[in-house]
DNA sequence: CGCAAATTTGACCAACCTCAACAAAGGTGG
DNA sequence: CCACCTTTGTTGAGGTTGGTCAAATTTGCG
């Protein structure tokens, strides 16, 4: 991966470098990786820092190392947290419209941010990035109407179960007793993002452990103890028989807008 | 627009020329056009059809006439409408994944369906078409998201009112005196759109109209009498400095995934 | 070790749901 | 064109889930 210009002298990977690597398709024009280069803004932040505090014009943030949350405010102390990313994901950051949005980094952050309107541009012309940038968008799709299930039609231990499993599957580490959660976020940021109480989450997380689903230790550390347990309880549908489409569970691993 | 090869004798326009019209940009290569429409699949439906029942693979619907409603369900007796959408419009109808999918006709229906997979693959070769399926879908996030905010942290008030001010842009006439809605969804489709139940969207339709924001006559006729103090109990944020970015309020008034 | 912030727990409350009865709409057949 | 009838929508009474407020407890950092 010779895409380094003028070499930094660097200890680890630099964030453009870790851009180019998850997002870029091989195929993509030399043409158009030396645009992105150019449109490319590295960013950093530390924990609970706004990352683009009133959004005024829509951007993609790649996440080169760290995880964030990307938060619609409803009216004021109402907020309420549209998605988290993790390092491989790429962020849309809307601008202002019916509400604000801000991304807020969750920890120590390095990323790459774009304004959206250039990189859809290149995109018009450069088949490979669009294709990239689609396949994320729809995946991102696929978890906001995830999202949208839970909130609308589910109880508050389900969208609990729920959020666990998504997470599980995202950022779980597997564990010969089922499944270890070093969880980025706080109570506040997991009832923001289900639409409920800090209290809440924390009464269900309390029955949950009761029923020997799942164990804490600390204020982040989680075991899943029984991952088709807690799906049973999420309200989803049996596994076993997903179809292997363009959008199925697997593919929706890593990385989304 | 000359794309019509061995013309049927139509009355009025065909599905597949209307989505010819509709979502293909004019860059669009010969030799994608000529493949989608060997993928294109016309469908017709009547009133509260099940378009794709258990729909086992992905699909992109293209709603020529007519207006549909995504289902996703939560579980038996437990549905979630995901979105509605109106001619010109184009639907991603997932496969089954953690939940099951359905699209249903909310009155007669012209469409033209496409496996989602061939169609993605098609954009990954052609710039235009990728563009444009990009542009549509995040669009489709942009509503996705939007819903995600009414159904996480809005009262029922909000909701209801958040869902007029954006059927308002999307299917209302505008009138001497406000805005005038035909609404092709019954109250149970609003519930579950939502996450309420029809007695709930009753009274507090009953609410706006004693406030004098609307009026109603019948079952679905709606007059909009103060767009402007519904969307204040929308909970949106004041109008006027809305930016022109991509996908600024204005670009979402028509058609998406 | 001390402390501020995060989390947990408990008691009470309200928004919305549930159940039930009633009214209106609008399609159908006479 | 009208009476009937089914479907859809409205209204009311009471219950439940999750919210609110407050206090106790834990965490983990300096």
């Amino acid at each position: 991966m010779q895409t380094l210009r003028s070499a930094p002298p660097a200890i680890c990977e630099q964030p453009i470098d870790r851009f180019v690597a998850d997002v870029l398709p091989s195929e993509v024009s030399e043409v158009a990786r030396l645009r992105l280069r150019e449109l490319a803004q590295p960013v950093s932040a530390i924990g609970g820092e706004a990352v683009f505090s009133p959004c005024t014009r829509s951007r993609i943030v790649h996440i080169a190392h760290g995880s964030v949350r990307l938060v619609a405010h409803a009216s004021e102390q109402r907020d309420q947290v549209l998605s988290f990313h993790f390092a491989g994901d790429l962020v849309l950051v809307p601008a202002r419209a019916a509400h604000g949005y801000t991304l807020y980094a969750l920890g120590a952050c390095e990323m790459v941010a774009f304004a959206a309107d250039p990189l859809f541009e290149l995109a018009r012309s450069d088949a490979a990035l669009g294709h990239e940038l689609l396949t994320r968008t729809l995946r991102a799709l696929a978890r906001s109407r995830e999202k949208t299930i839970a909130l609308g039609r589910k109880t508050a231990q389900e969208r609990v179960a729920s959020f666990l499993v998504g997470m599980a599957e995202r950022i779980g580490v597997p564990d010969d007793e089922g499944c270890l959660l070093d969880l980025p976020m706080t109570r506040r940021d997991i009832a923001d993002s289900l639409g409920l109480t800090i209290e809440t989450i924390s009464r269900q997380l309390g029955e949950l452990r009761d029923a020997g689903l799942l164990a804490t230790s600390g204020r982040s550390r989680i075991r899943l103890l029984d991952l088709p347990g807690l799906a049973a309880r999420a309200g989803h549908l049996p596994a076993g028989h997903l179809s292997a489409g363009h959008l199925s569970a697997g593919a929706l691993t890593k990385s989304s807008i």
